[in-house]
RNA sequence: GGGCACGUAGCUCAGUCCGGACUAGAGCGUCGGACUUCUAAUCCGACGGUCGUGGGUUCGAAUCCCACCGUGCCCGCCA
């Protein structure tokens, strides 16, 4: 409803502006602070007040003038207060909103016709998931959730680098090292068990003494060659040690939970001759120079070449990104990708290839996070150092159920808690609270790791909006079990809505479609995360203020509904971040 | 050295892109209140800030521009 809303408020103020002879390119349109009752405002009259030769109020009067309230549905009176021009809602406006906010899709908008390929995590399959690229999936997740949400078409791809240097080291260690030789596994799963080769190789190439070392280079050389040349057997012996590294991840991630439709294997495209037939028409490019033996290309506005082939005739990992780009908007209208800001150099020259190709990058967009080190600094596969998210998840669940059974004493509502219902809730809050606080956050700000901030269940975290949920499905259990109708249709009566804070509520209900759209189109998923926080806030006041079971008739009538729309709001909403929205907690 | 990002209460963060009702909002922590009530993982109140620093643009700057300071990332024929 905001939607349709927003758009008549723009076309009325904008014929107003208009038909006084005024520019119209800057509307000002702006939600106003808490205090006013507007649902939407322009500050307009301010730009406007030189041209017109008055004081900005007097324009706003004059503007507020020209605009017939009549012909408008949801805004009943445009007022000025000062020089604003507030527009202030109808009662359809609330009256529709009660209803089809009430709907499963609610939030959902309409179909764009628009396919989206989101690329996420893609992190190279060596070992276990840590936390330091844990944000990866989690707002991945949340954004490619969101473009749903949206309307878009979307796809979620795992780009699998199996074609670099390190998988070749873990081929050749894997097939060189005895299990016997390795330390005890972390944990009984296949990408915990496969590491142990993984830096087992590494420490062995540091230490070993020189000639040994040699005979090492020259089989991981070996094996490097062949997935070059196309060698049918090498790339069955890397693809075992990819896809059982990768099969276990793979577990890991799902428990966030992180799906994927795809996993797009680099060698891929090395291998249907995609990335040879990049390198040559790279090679026609005007900014292409072939200087020390190898060919890069010479930028216009960026500082460093990027090299496309080496001096000994292969390609490197950018160059085959190339290939995979080309393929993905041959299959798609946009692509999305989330990246480490250590990527973002190698991202630039990326995009400005595929411009000098002749794509249209504007189809291509970037997300960066930093990475989330620990106060000791960086976390390394390799080296073994780093909390894996493996743990923080376990530890996380282990701290909620604790919670839930501390609290198991003190509960007022007698809906006995199963065993099932305690390790439900324990998953729900203790997963949620750990993507809640990735999400909330911007992902450009740098995040420090500490084990009591990431399992902080206070308020402005996940278990705060998750009870707000909780809430509500428990009034609506008890109007349910009580024989209460909910009201739908043309039976809502927002009229009946008259305290403060259920007239805030249904605002804040009423805001949620836009909240996707501009999360969608900025692809900043946080923007819903800090929507649930202040929604939940809005619930909380009108759950102090505004009995629903006990109130009259009437009142419980349309509460009962108000009720019913939060319940889908806030339950689409954490689906849209991807955190559950428990029943009972 | 160069490029990019970040810098808002003691701590963790929203707000910054698109300047306006901002005399800057939350939460944690501290202090003080509210459970015979639809679940207190809640709510209410108090204390707490030269929005990194300095200049500029503007009727108006946390928000735009410039310089500087601090932190992180990048500057490989690695990925």
């Amino acid at each position: 409803m905001f939607l349709a809303m927003r758009a008549e408020v723009e076309d009325a103020l904008e014929e107003a502006l208009t038909s006084l002879d005024f520019p119209t390119d800057d509307l000002g349109i702006e939600t106003p602070p808490d205090d006013v009752d507007a649902v939407l405002a322009s500050s307009v009259a301010y730009r406007l007040a030189g041209e017109a030769g008055m004081a900005p109020p007097q324009v706003a009067g004059t503007v507020a003038d020209e605009i017939d309230e009549t012909a408008l549905t949801y805004i009943e009176t445009v007022e000025t207060q000062g020089p604003y021009l507030n527009f202030l809602p109808s009662e359809q406006y609330f009256a529709e909103t009660l209803d089809t906010a009430q709907s499963d899709t609610y939030g959902q908008l309409s179909d764009r016709e628009t396919s989206v390929v989101i690329e996420h995590t893609s992190a190279n399959p060596t070992g276990p998931v840590h936390v330091g690229r844990a944000r990866n999936p989690i707002v991945g997740d949340a954004l490619a959730r969101v473009l749903e949400y949206a309307g878009y078409d979307v796809d979620r791809h795992y780009y699998v680098n199996d074609a670099g240097r390190q998988i070749a080291v873990f081929t050749w260690a894997y097939e060189t090292f005895e299990e016997s030789e390795l330390p005890e596994p972390e944990r009984d799963a296949a990408e915990y068990e496969m590491v142990r080769y993984y830096r087992k190789g590494n420490s062995y190439l540091e230490e070993a003494d020189d000639e040994a070392v040699e005979a090492a280079e020259a089989e991981i050389q070996t094996i490097l060659q062949g997935l070059e040349d196309g060698d049918e057997e090498t790339y069955e012996r890397v693809g075992e040690v990819v896809d059982t590294v990768l099969g276990g991840m793979r577990e890991t991630l799902e428990r966030l939970p992180a799906e994927f439709d795809e996993f797009v294997k680099e060698t891929r495209f090395m291998r249907d001759g995609s990335t040879d037939e990049v390198v040559d028409r790279l090679k026609e490019l005007d900014e292409a120079v072939y200087e020390e033996d190898a060919w890069q290309l010479d930028f216009e506005d960026i500082e460093k070449n990027l090299v496309f082939l080496r001096a000994d005739g292969t390609s490197l990992y950018t160059t085959r990104d190339l290939a995979h780009h080309e393929w993905k908007f041959d299959n798609y209208d946009e692509a999305v990708t989330v990246l480490g800001e250590d990527h973002k150099l190698q991202a630039e020259q990326l995009k400005e290839t595929l411009e000098l190709l002749g794509h249209d990058t504007d189809r291509l967009s970037t997300v960066h996070y930093s990475w989330v080190n620990l106060p000791e600094g960086g976390m390394s596969t390799r080296e073994g150092t780093g909390v894996m998210l493996d743990d923080l998840l376990d530890e996380s669940i282990d701290r909620a159920r604790e919670e839930v059974e501390d609290r198991l004493g003190e509960r007022i509502r007698d809906d006995e808690l199963t065993e099932e219902d305690i390790e439900r809730i324990a998953h729900q809050v203790g997963i949620g609270a750990v993507r809640y606080d990735v999400v909330s956050k911007q992902p450009t700000k740098g995040i420090t790791f500490e084990w009591e901030r990431a399992l902080d269940f206070e308020a402005q975290s996940a278990p705060y909006v998750q009870y707000v949920h909780a809430r509500a499905c428990g009034i609506l259990d008890e109007a349910s079990a009580a024989g209460h109708e909910i009201p739908t249709g043309e039976a809502v009566d927002a009229d009946a809505l008259t305290e403060p804070e259920a007239e805030d509520l249904l605002r804040s209900i009423a805001a949620f479609p836009a909240v996707i759209e501009e999360a969608a189109d900025e692809r900043r998923p946080h923007i819903v995360a800090t929507y649930t926080r202040d929604f939940a806030e809005a619930f909380n006041t009108f759950y102090r203020e505004c009995p629903v079971l006990d109130a009259d008739e009437k009142t419980r009538q349309a509460r009962l509904a108000l009720v019913a729309a939060a319940q889908t709001t806030i339950a689409n909403a954490l689906d849209a971040i991807g955190v559950a929205a428990p029943e009972s907690m």
